[in-house]
RNA sequence: GCCAGUUUAGCUCAGUGGUAGAGCAACGGUUUUGUAAACCGUGGGUCGGGGGUUCGAAUCCCUCAACUGGCUCCA
């Protein structure tokens, strides 16, 4: 993994592998800024890294033993990393430290620039004790003079730029504090981070806390407890396993139905695979060693002749001496996909073949990186393969792609970039496959693709798989959180590793090109998307409960029933609620149960054959002859509509 | 895995060393109801698990776990 870069995955020169990681959240950047970045910042970054230098100088009043590290602007705010080993700090100290801050506020110290010469800057960290500056020192290019910030008492190796005065600093708040590796180095020493945030006035400050607070009211985990979609159950089933009540399960049952359709459409073939297998699955796919640690450690059966049945034990287990058979939960499908394409004879005709499944897989993240549906330890991907020659490749590409969009348009999805991961000609052989003109070849078609359908995308060189360029769907949920929700990748190594075959028109064995794709990603983070995105307002295709049929007085119940039994009879997901509450009362709780659509049946409806219909959150809708109104949510369902 | 915080009834929360509480939900009954809460009653907790201090622990201490916020990681 040494090669990895700061944020992608599949990177590093030992991943021969596909890679479905969904996770891929934006990291607030370790890296110097350059000058020409810091001339960019925008005059709110101006202000948030004044108000780090503020915060970090109130510290220092407070606690004259910090040792400071560095203090940068981020997306929501700031930070400043301390070393301070006689002190924890803990949210009880933020009050104290706002107070000393709003202090330095008042005294209106001027931020003094002050270019000096290394020598200078050493000998005044030096004299302070400020190690971590005098390393950051180090780092500074020697073409790049260096500078420091003065307010106050208070010194800071900083290129700035800054607000004036310590005065403009108006409006602030600590947020919270975490631990952070030195130079984002797990082994590296672990310095204290304090996060605050700040605002040019009171009001932008109080409105950002204020949809801070609606965002957690849309949290996934907080309406996935409301709605009873799924539960966490550590005790009995495991952290980051999450049991999927009947409500979530209709979720996940919709979305793959909508799959299901869409790839049988585009020709794919369902298989299913088992959630385990042997080791020598992953040692040939490449996966062991290397990644062993992020898959359940393996089963390991001792007396390999009684466990191995009719195939006798592993041959490579045996080779290495080890007299056991070792089986490991799947990470991820594609290994048993190749595996299936392997076990016929294919032809040319076969191609472009297509192997779709939602497979199961199970990664043992670390307990820290667990994070509500987000990032889970059993997944259930929206995988499938695909080998084609070479020459099959675009149009494979560009279905794939035309797939992705029927997606977005279905779930209103304006808000997505597709991250384009291209190679670094350099590094061929090393970091990615010696195919110097497949590699150019393919991300030329790729990018030809993104821009012909006019897709929004970025282009990241030198972070491609080492199997080849690939694409990463990021999304951003109504609140704001970015994600990975989506991949697209090419493969041009790993057949080669299983061996996969077909014999081409010319009589000869070509290794087929392999596209690994998953536009729905896993179940767990799209649900877990789809929660936010809709607010728990899920349209009617995907409501777990669509219909709420209620009857005004008990003389309607017969008619009521009569509603439920024709929609449940077209597949519709209906029920009736009659209860001791009053109307006003039932209403409230299906509006609060999110309930798609309601039915109010009363003496007047029955009479005329009528319904009054009640969307949730839409309010009464009035009154429709009860076959048009079954007849529209019938239609509405099927087109997917809202 | 690391740092910090949190954990009291199904849910939201109150309870700072002296008999575990409220609202909602659940259950039972009364009410026959017209577009976001009718009324009355009942049951429900080993205060996350374990250990310790104390005459006495939800409350103080230790430890383990889970979750949350970050960091690291993310095949």
């Amino acid at each position: 993994m040494a090669t990895a870069g700061k944020r992608g995955h599949c990177q590093s020169a030992g991943d021969p592998l596909d890679c479905f990681d969904m996770a891929d959240p934006v990291q607030a950047s370790s890296e110097r800024k350059s000058l020409e970045d810091r001339e960019k910042m925008t005059d709110l970054e101006r202000l948030r890294h004044s108000a780090a230098h503020v915060m970090a100088a109130a510290v220092v009043r407070l606690w004259p033993t910090a040792r400071l590290d560095i203090g940068p602007a981020t997306e929501e705010g700031f930070y400043y990393d301390f070393d301070l080993p006689d002190h924890r700090f803990t949210p009880e100290d933020f009050p104290a430290i706002e107070a000393e801050m709003k202090k330095i506020v008042r005294e209106n110290h001027r931020f003094e620039k002050a270019v000096r010469t290394r020598d200078e800057a050493r000998e005044l960290f030096a004299g302070r004790g400020e190690t971590f500056k005098i390393e950051r020192l180090n780092d500074i290019p020697e073409a790049e003079p260096i500078s420091t910030y003065q307010s106050g008492e208070f010194v800071d190796l900083c290129a700035g730029p800054h607000v004036m005065r310590t005065g403009n600093v108006k409006a602030f708040k600590l947020l919270r504090v975490a631990a952070a590796y030195y130079r984002g180095d797990e082994k590296n020493q672990q310095l204290q981070r304090l996060y605050g945030t700040a605002f040019p006035n009171q009001a932008e400050l109080e409105a950002w806390l204020k949809m801070q607070e609606e965002a957690k009211r849309r949290d996934h985990r907080k309406l996935g407890a409301e709605m009873s979609l799924f539960v966490f159950d550590a005790e009995y089933t495991g952290p980051g396993l999450p049991l999927w009540l009947p409500a979530g399960t209709v979720l996940i049952e919709e979305l793959e139905k909508l799959a299901k359709e869409s790839e049988f459409e585009a020709g794919y073939l369902r298989v299913r695979t088992p959630h385990l297998a042997r080791e020598k699955m992953y040692r040939t796919s490449g996966h062991l060693p290397y990644y062993a640690e992020s898959m359940y450690p393996p089963m390991e059966l001792a007396d390999a002749s009684q466990a191995a049945g009719g195939g006798g034990p592993d041959p490579a287990a045996q080779a290495g001496g080890i007299a056991s058979d070792r089986y490991y939960l799947k990470a991820m499908n594609c290994p048993h996909h190749h595996r299936i394409f392997a076990a016929e004879p294919r032809s040319y005709r076969d191609m472009p073949m297509r192997l779709a499944e939602y497979g199961t897989c199970y990664r043992f993240e670390q307990s820290g990186e667990l994070f509500g549906l987000m990032r889970v330890r059993s997944m259930q991907m929206n995988d499938a393969h695909i080998y084609c020659s070479p020459e099959q490749f675009p149009q494979e590409f560009d279905a794939v792609n035309a797939m992705y969009l029927k997606y977005f348009k279905i779930f209103g999805l304006e808000k997505y970039v597709m991250r384009f991961s291209t190679h670094d000609p350099s590094r061929l052989g090393q970091k990615f496959v010696d195919e110097a003109e497949l590699w150019k070849r393919t991300e030329e078609m790729v990018r030809r693709v993104l821009q012909e359908s006019g897709i929004h995308y970025v282009e990241v060189p030198n972070e491609a798989a080492f199997y080849g360029p690939k694409i990463d769907v990021q999304v951003w949920s109504a609140i704001g959180r970015e994600f990975t929700i989506a991949t697209n990748q090419v493969d041009f190594a790993v057949p080669a590793r299983f061996g996969l075959a077909y014999r081409d028109r010319d009589n000869t064995d070509k290794t087929p090109m392999c596209i690994h794709r998953a536009p729905l990603g896993t179940h767990e983070r799209f649900i877990g998307f789809l929660i936010e995105h809709y607010a728990g307002n899920f349209p009617l295709w995907l409501a777990p409960e669509q219909v709420r049929v209620l009857p005004v007085t008990s003389d309607q119940v017969g008619y009521a029933e009569e509603i439920v039994r024709e929609l449940r009879a077209q597949f519709v997901r209906a029920g009736l609620e009659f209860s001791h509450d009053k109307l006003p009362g039932r209403i409230q709780r299906a509006e609060e149960a999110k309930v798609h659509t309601m039915l109010i049946v009363g003496a007047r409806e029955q009479s005329e054959g009528m319904v009054a219909v009640r969307r949730h959150g839409q309010g009464n809708q009035g009154a429709r002859p009860r076959t048009e109104a079954v007849a529209e949510i019938l239609r509405a369902i099927r087109d997917r509509r809202d």
